[in-house]
DNA sequence: AGCACGCCGACT
DNA sequence: GTCGGCGTGCTC
């Protein structure tokens, strides 16, 4: 066969111009990237990392990233073309798409999930089905079903309706067949509406008339006022305020002036003044200007020093300050030091450490150039603030964990704050990742520094430093030479009447309480136990009020008068008898944080008293306001849980109580003993910042606790020496990497059986690696049980990687096995 | 995550 | 015998 001149010339010109596809992350969960084919005359204007509109499916439509772009011809499918180009640049960046990647694989997600982590709510678009009414149709009521009946008038009053107002109107989940048979019928047509969903913000501003800017034309105007003197208050005002202020916003200037914006109209119409709309930043305008003349004790100059050589040889460095020793103070001053260089730093901070006080330090030294990001922000300021990130206008990010994933440009610097705090491990939804862990690997893409700080630095963290794979400084001295606490030990086992009723403030911790409050200072207690009363008990038969759903000993809580929930959160009206014997003898067991706050409230007459959790600052402002009450003195003892601890320095704090150390050590797994240092010592360190040193009481009847004489010392290496030594000897982390399999059924056995099919398919390859399956504490929350499967794996990159493979086809291969088929199996990678 | 297909109970 | 419940599997 021949070809003629034509045809070969279309040969060629189709091997000069290969049709180009693009591999788009979706923001569902998908087990692997698809592809769409791009049709040519859109070839120029698609890039990696530009949003495009893609079909999932029969209709639904999302907003997908693209990930890479090539003419590898997909064999096995059609593709489906791509339906629209969203964006002309991309919205995110060749760096950030690597580390989105990195997750997914790393922690067994998908890029989909890390997506919808990671972008701002308002670049996640997705279709929504628009059912619209057909005027012309010619259906005759009686062909219609009730159903349709209904359906078919609600849409010839409101024309348009979406899939959940019409769940709604027809009280049923099942909507689509009523829809489909009207479409049939001809009666409506439906179609996919995606919009985009974020808004500029606009204000009015106000502006005199150009026939009036003149002085001599409005001088005219006021001298020859006749009527109106509302009118004309509002004018010399409005004069006013442009005169002092440049502009003047409509808002602002009826405020002000007191009229209401029917007197702005009188003038409006009479041509006087002019009002324009105009788009606004909601990000808050700071000067962009520098202010570093930080007052550094010889120690932090030295730490600096230390800090800035070892961030030279290492890609990451550890921070090691005691509490107090002005850690802030370094990081402040490398980021204006990064600032001047014209290079982007990010500081992660634990989400609840994120409060005013951090924010207005950040902004008293470095102004305009830092901006702030977290779950506090609603959707359009996160948009502003990711854009002025892309563009480089933003130089510093303060956020929690999710800052990670903004677009930086030039970023150089990631300082991880608090960096033991284990909320920077992301549980529910997926991706399970490690903002610390995913920080040092996006630095190491974008070719920055990381700097690691905290004063109990993790196990995992600290190994790393005495291994010479990070960086380490010390910083031991508190800023302006203050001492670290006193930590005295009240033992409840010495307290006559502590073994028959639980004595919740021993008279040893009142009295120092009472002589704290006697020299002005304030007073920390700290019950890591939201609510009144823990759980309670039948003094009869020893029934104890559960939740129905999990495995849960329910909690007082006395303002709502209700037993809550902490794990799915439904609550209980009181049980007044025996659910078991039906007496009514009902013993209110351990205690939480509001009955704390009450006892404290009837012990100390003259002592305001004022409760910090989760309960008690529910407002969008209530934090806020209380750690402004309680810096200006006007709280005297604050009883709190967790949330005390995290990143607040208060001045006047004389005495931290802990009355109840046995909770925070109690708990019965591998990091027990570090998670009760890490918060012992925080929560000490929040006594004694200015003027002498402070005090801690601790109660509690295990004495004998080792890590208590470490405590007391304030020393963290040696409380490091002891507690790796036990990591080492039950080869747990830092020494092996953990996966923790988690499965779910709401049949016990089921999910045990289950789990135990996935470790016999592991104990092939792993058998001295795996531990369980074993029922967790909690072994059921929201009606499904659980069973765990814990793997400690030696901590080899290539071996982890074999291990993970492994562990998605052993999932597989046991969800194929007809009894396990609605088991759901969550994968856990270094799990806290 | 949706959305459709497919198989079993309560109604005409 | 059909309508409608939700279990199961696929999406380029």
């Amino acid at each position: 066969m021949h070809n003629n001149g034509n045809h070969s010339n279309q040969l060629l010109f189709q091997q000069e111009k290969p049709s180009l596809f693009a591999d788009v992350i979706v923001p569902i969960y998908l087990p692997k990237i698809l592809t769409w084919s791009i049709p040519a005359e859109w070839n120029n204007r698609v890039q990696q990392g530009s949003r495009v509109i893609v079909q999932v499916g029969k209709s639904k439509r999302y907003a997908g990233i693209i990930k890479r772009l090539h003419t590898d011809v997909p064999g096995l499918y059609e593709t489906k073309p791509i339906l629209e180009v969203l964006d002309e640049a991309p919205v995110v960046m060749p760096e950030q798409l690597r580390l989105w990647e990195w997750i997914a694989q790393y922690y067994c997600s998908t890029e989909g999930e890390v997506m919808m982590a990671a972008l701002p709510a308002h670049l996640k678009l997705s279709s929504e089905s628009v059912i619209q009414y057909n005027d012309g149709h010619t259906v005759a009521i009686q062909e219609l079903s009730d159903k349709e009946y209904i359906l078919t008038e609600a849409l010839e009053i409101k024309q348009q309706l979406n899939l959940g107002e019409i769940q709604s109107l027809l009280d049923s989940n099942n909507v689509y067949p009523v829809v489909k048979k009207l479409v049939e019928k001809g009666i409506a047509t439906v179609w996919e509406s995606i919009q985009e969903t974020y808004k500029e913000k606009t204000e009015t501003y106000v502006l005199l008339a150009p026939v009036y800017r003149n002085e001599a034309a409005l001088e005219k105007l006021i001298n020859e006022w006749q009527k109106a003197p509302k009118q004309l208050d509002l004018l010399l005002s409005f004069l006013h305020y442009d005169r002092t202020e440049g502009q003047v916003t409509k808002a602002a200037l009826l405020k002000k002036s007191g009229v209401t914006s029917s007197v702005l109209e009188g003038l409006v119409s009479k041509g006087v003044l002019q009002l324009e709309k105009r788009s606004v930043d909601r990000l808050p305008q700071v000067a962009k200007q520098l202010d570093v003349n930080i007052q550094f004790s010889a120690a932090q100059k030295t730490a600096l020093q230390q800090l800035q050589e070892s961030m030279q040889q290492h890609a990451v460095t550890l921070l090691h300050g005691v509490t107090g020793s002005g850690k802030t103070q370094l990081y402040i001053q490398l980021m204006a030091e990064a600032i001047q260089r014209g290079e982007q730093c990010l500081y992660l901070l634990p989400e609840i450490a994120l409060t005013s006080q951090i924010v207005r330090k950040l902004r008293q030294h470095l102004g305009g150039y830092v901006g702030i990001y977290h779950s506090k922000f609603n959707a359009n300021e996160r948009l502003e603030l990711w854009n002025k990130v892309k563009s480089g206008e933003i130089q510093v990010v303060l956020g929690a964990r999710s800052a990670l994933f903004l677009p930086f440009c030039n970023l150089k610097l990631i300082v991880v704050d608090e960096e033991h705090d284990s909320s920077f491990k992301q549980y529910d939804p997926p991706p399970r990742y490690h903002a610390r862990d995913a920080a040092i690997f996006y630095a190491s893409v974008c070719n920055a520094k990381v700097l690691l700080g905290s004063a109990t630095p993790s196990l995992e963290s600290y190994h790393n430093c005495l291994q010479h794979k990070y960086g380490l400084v010390i910083l031991t001295e508190r800023y302006g030479d203050l001492q670290l606490p006193d930590i005295d030990i009240i033992d409840l086992k010495q307290v006559p009447e502590s073994r028959k009723q639980k004595v919740i403030l021993t008279e040893a911790m009142k009295e120092r309480i009472n002589q704290t409050l006697q020299q002005n200072k304030q007073v920390i207690v700290f019950q890591n136990r939201r609510g009144y009363a823990p759980y309670q008990l039948c003094g009869t038969c020893g029934w104890i009020p559960k939740c129905d759903q999990c495995d849960v000993s329910l909690t007082y809580h006395k303002s709502t008068q209700k037993l809550h929930c902490h794990y799915c959160g439904t609550t209980y009206p009181l049980a007044k008898t025996c659910g078991a014997c039906g007496s009514q003898d009902f013993r209110q067991k351990n205690f939480g944080t509001e009955q704390l706050e009450e006892l404290l409230d009837q012990t100390f007459d003259n002592a305001v008293v004022a409760r910090m959790d989760t309960d008690s600052v529910r407002g969008k402002h209530s934090h806020e306001n209380l750690i402004r009450q309680f810096e200006d003195q006007r709280i005297q003892i604050l009883a709190g849980t967790q949330m005390v601890v995290k990143g607040l320095d208060f001045d006047h704090v004389g005495l931290v109580c802990i009355p109840d150390a046995d909770g925070i050590m109690r708990f019965a797994d591998f990091r027990a003993a570090e998670r009760a240092f890490q918060l012992i010592e925080q929560v000490s360190g929040r006594a004694g910042r200015k003027g002498e040193k402070g005090k801690v009481v601790v109660q509690l009847f295990d004495t004998a606790n080792p890590i208590i004489p470490f405590l007391q010392q304030h020393d963290f290496p040696a409380f490091y020496q002891y507690e790796v030594a036990q990591r080492q000897l039950f080869f747990y982390p830092p020494f092996s990497r953990l996966i923790m399999l988690q499965c779910k059924h709401k049949d016990q056995t089921t999910s045990w059986m289950a789990c135990d099919a996935l470790a016999a398919w592991l104990r092939t390859k792993y058998d001295k690696y795996i531990s369980g399956p074993a029922e967790p504490p909690i072994n059921r929350i929201r009606n499904e049980y659980i069973t765990e499967l814990l793997l400690k794996l030696p901590r080899n990159a290539a071996f982890l990687e074999q291990a993970k493979a492994d562990i998605k086809t052993a999932i597989v291969e046991m969800q194929h096995q007809e009894a396990f088929k609605r088991v759901r199996v969550s994968i856990d990678v270094d799990p806290q």
